[in-house]
DNA sequence: CAGGATCCTTTACGATACTG
DNA sequence: CAGTATCGTAAAGGATCCTG
């Protein structure tokens, strides 16, 4: 008979809490997500336009969430041999399978700020 | 006629990008995840028992992070009259809505690591 | 038991200037 | 255009000790 691997109840817990820290490391920070919301709705896009559609962010920490994302082949970077180089940045396929999770956090923020309001303003008919 | 509420499509994004950052101030850092995901396990539970559960955070992390969990009104604390007095603290009614995007997370960070072994090291019969 | 106070290190982030 | 370099601030996080 063949050996399964059968994982304790601690086991599970530590593969979980590792699987969580992965993600959370991708997508914690100020920008990362909205960099990735920003390629997930458009084509693709210079460094330019993502500097323009990324609200306040600046060259050097653009610049730094795009590596980290690229290692993390979230976002592709291809640059065009004219002049001067431009750059194309875009989503990879496997980048959107983050779209759930972006969604889920933006519809959870939503019903977030509405059930505060309620908090501190019941509701009047 | 009435009139309603229609958005453009640049304030559906902001208040997207609100929604995100609220719920991003939430949920980032390095524990606020795993405090919750523990608490969502199991019943109450003292201070001493998240201490231990929530593995590697020391006092002064764990008892700020729950203070600004409490402050969201997603995790409740009460204080025995007890001696010495003991704390208990357990989830919300509304931070069980988490649950989805918490679960969602880890199920995101699994595949991640799956997927990332997958390009380094080919899949093989 | 529960957590505050203190001190310290390390990241994160930001503004500006500059380069190929 | 697409960044890098440099400098500086603020916030996050951690170790240890202390108190009601």
């Amino acid at each position: 008979m063949k050996k399964r691997a059968v994982l304790n109840n601690s086991q599970v817990c530590q593969v979980r809490i590792s699987a969580i820290r992965d993600a959370m490391g991708i997508l914690s920070g100020k920008w990362k997500i909205h960099i990735l919301g920003t390629l997930l709705e458009g084509e693709k896009m210079g460094f330019m336009d993502l500097l323009r559609e990324v609200d306040g962010i600046g060259t050097k920490m653009l610049s730094k969430e795009l590596q980290d994302l690229e290692m993390n082949h979230l976002v592709s970077r291809v640059v065009r041999d004219t002049k001067p180089v431009t750059v194309e940045y875009s989503i990879t396929e496997y980048g959107h399978t983050l779209k759930p999770i972006i969604d889920e956090i933006a519809r959870w923020g939503m019903s977030y700020r509405d059930s505060i309001k309620e908090i501190q303003n019941p509701a009047q008919p």
